[in-house]
Parts: C-alpha cells; sequence; structure tokens
DNA sequence: ACGATTCTGGACCAATTGGTCTATTTCTGG
DNA sequence: CCAGAAATAGACCAATTGGTCCAGAATCGT
C-alpha cells in the first residue's frame, strides 16, 4: 500500500470503480517524483505508468507538467494536513503520535529502498524558484502542514509559541532525518529523530509560558 | 563570496592564478545544481559558466555528468569535514558554533532570495538510488561529516555515544531547517533550530553518559 | 629540439524533452 | 435520440539532452 493511502483513508472516493484519469495522473507523478525529482521524471514517463495518453494530461493540466506539480502539492498537503487534524482530535498522546510519525518514515524507506523521499522536501529542493506556481503551492501547502503541527501541539497542552515552536522542530528534524537516512541508507537518524521528539520534546514539562 | 569560500580559506591552492578547468568545472557544477538540482542542469549550461568545451569535461571526468557530481561531492565533503575539524581544534564554545552554522545558512539563504540549498541535500533527494556512484558518494560523504560533528562534540566533553547522537541530531535538524526555509521563504525555521542547537542541545548538563 | 602526453575546441549524433494540434470517442442533460 | 461538451488518442514539432569523436594546441620530460 502506498504511503499516501495511509493518510487518506475516508477521503478517497468511496466505491472502488477505477480512478479518473486526473486522479491517476497525479498519483503517477508523485510516486514517481518521489522517486527521482521533478527535473527527471519526463511527461512520457508518468503518461506511461498513468496509462494515459498525452492528450489527456494538457486536457487536465492546461499548464502541463508545473500545473501537475501543483496539483499533486496541493493534494498531498491536504492530506497531510487532514492526518494530522485526525490526530489532533484522536486520543493518541504526543509521544506516541511522534515516534510513530518518525517510525512510519523509516519504515517506508526501508520498503522502499531508500527510494523515495517526501514530495514536498524533494521538490522544495530543486524547483525553487524557477517555477513560481510549485514554489507558491510549496509554500501555501508547507504553511498549512506547520500551522496543523501547532494546532496538534496546542492541543496536548502547549502554549501557542512553544507549540509553533514545536511545529518547526518536529517538521525540520524528521524532514532532515528522512534525507539524511536516505543519504546514508541508514534508519539510524530517522529512529533518533524519533526517540528526541517522543521523550524531549514532547515532555510535558516543557509546555512553555 | 562563495558560501564554499567560506569553508576552504587555506585549502584553496594558493597563489590566485586563474582556477584550472577541472575545477571550474566542478564549482559551476555545484552552483548550478545547488540551484536547480542535478537533473535540471545540462552539461552544455556547466560549460558555459565553466567557459569550458565540451572536450575538457570528458577528458577531466570520463564518466561525465555523473563524474562530476562524485567530485563535486567529495569535494563539499571534504571541505565541510576540514572546517569542522579546525572547529574542533579551536576555541569556539559549542552554542557559538552551532547558533553560528544555523545563522550563516540563514544569512546565506537570504542572500541568495532562497535560491540554493546545500549539495548533499539536493543530490540526496533526487539521485539516491539511480545513481549507483552518486549514491555511494553521498554515503561516505556524509558519513564522514557526521564523524567530525561527532569528534566535534566529543572534543567539547560529551560522551561518545551522545555526541554521535547530537551529531545525527545537528544534521537533521539543519538540514531539515534548510528545505522548510526554502520552501517557506523565511527563516523562521533555521533560527529556530540555531536556538535549540545552542540553548538545548550544546547545554553541558546533557553530556549524558 | 623533439616526441609524447595532456588538454582544448567544437562538430556531430541518436534519443528524449515538454508542448501543440486535431480527429475521434465517450459522456451527459434535455 | 441527439446536440454539445468532456475526455481520449496519438501524430508531430522544435529544442535540448548527455555523450562520442577527432583535429589541433599547449605542455611536459628528456
Amino acid at each position: 500500500m502506498h504511503p499516501i493511502d495511509d493518510l487518506l483513508a475516508g477521503k478517497q472516493n468511496s466505491g472502488n470503480r477505477a480512478a479518473p484519469t486526473r486522479d491517476r495522473l497525479i498519483r503517477a507523478f508523485t510516486d514517481l517524483v518521489q522517486q527521482r525529482g521533478y527535473a527527471a521524471v519526463g511527461t512520457a514517463e508518468v503518461l506511461k505508468v498513468a496509462s494515459a495518453p498525452r492528450g489527456s494530461l494538457y486536457h487536465h493540466f492546461p499548464s502541463g507538467k508545473s500545473g501537475l506539480a501543483v496539483a499533486a502539492v496541493e493534494y498531498m498537503a491536504e492530506a497531510v494536513t487532514d492526518a494530522l487534524h485526525r490526530a489532533t482530535t484522536g486520543r493518541r498522546t504526543l509521544p506516541v503520535l511522534l515516534r510513530g510519525m518518525a517510525s512510519a518514515r523509516a519504515a517506508w524507506l526501508k520498503r522502499t529502498g531508500w527510494s523515495e523521499g517526501p514530495l514536498l522536501t524533494v521538490l522544495s529542493n530543486e524547483v525553487v524558484p524557477h517555477e513560481p506556481d510549485i514554489a507558491e503551492a510549496l509554500k501555501v501547502g508547507s504553511a498549512a502542514i506547520n500551522s496543523a503541527f501547532t494546532d496538534l501541539f496546542m492541543a496536548r497542552g502547549f502554549a501557542p509559541d512553544t507549540a509553533w515552536r514545536n511545529a518547526h522542530m518536529t517538521r525540520s528534524l524528521l524532514d532532515g532525518a528522512m534525507t539524511l537516512s536516505r543519504a546514508a541508507r541508514s534508519t539510524d537518524a530517522l529512529l533518533e529523530a524519533g526517540d528526541f521528539l517522543a521523550t524531549r520534546l514532547a515532555d510535558p514539562a516543557n509546555r512553555g509560558a
């Protein structure tokens, strides 16, 4: 199962009829970009993986490849914020949630042979600022995720400014550990990050002013 | 001045005679990749920026673009470990050093209009595992940097395993904050990371067993 | 001075790139 | 049942890709 699916249970359109072309394009594009990066994936390959003809791509995304990237970023950001919102209203404690995020990423890396990185991270590192549309989508999406993390920390009793700082820390740490883990082909950095997040950052003693 | 130069004072070949072609190629390649990523920079552009003909590239780097990437990674990793080694034997305290790293990166981002990311980070996010040579160079280079950071923490009184963990934390945090800052076009994440590193991670009370 | 080696310069190549365009098919509301 | 819209299908394009190849220039050791 694709990691996106983990986050999306319930968001997916109900029936299991074949995904419409537009969604298949976004899905194929996301997978390929996470493996190889934006510039390295050609439209031809996306089309092949999605089993769609050229015309469909430019019908659904008149601005072409960059439009597809914008849609993929928006889709992913929404999926992540939805999942975080669900976690916020759920019962699980912060340490459990945070360590879970880190180990889920570690498992993902292992399962895919260290071949995939998170969409927003991958795009952030190659697209800014040559593609203003994508850069803007990344900015908006990233801000939404930060805000969702801040809400999560606040809902667990942290003061607003501490929550905001912890949101940044959590994102930076998970993101950087993911990149490092990919480079080192080892989950050490991610597990280390999970440990820190669960035992220190989420420590009730640090709920701040 | 280029950020690489900051790290290299003293490593540069002495006189200011024009850099040899091979070095110019590495330099041009590094700059371009940091801005746009590996796949997006064409050999033609590297050649133009380096003012070198096509033949020179394949003379100095018989394996072409990927060989150039490997050389650039090795060069960068050495520059970074050298700088860390100098810091280790130097006098500055850990908090000063760590906050300095974060704010140097923040300044770099601002100066370049959020257009450049660290070479190893950028490559790690798009090259693994399709280019095994580059992946290997990244793995080796990243390990060397981790080790240099571990030495730094140990030289400041941290126990070996704590030092190793702190090295991972520092790298993950700086790296992730860099990516986030680029996406958000704001240095918030980096400054937050610097603050944490200086006031918490480097805290002498946490020198561990 | 000279032969050998290193390096530069650039023409050239097949393959691929993102994108355009139009004909046809499929779907939908009335 | 049909008109019109939505979507699919793929031929086609100029531009660019990384890479090969070889002729000439510069540099070297002797």
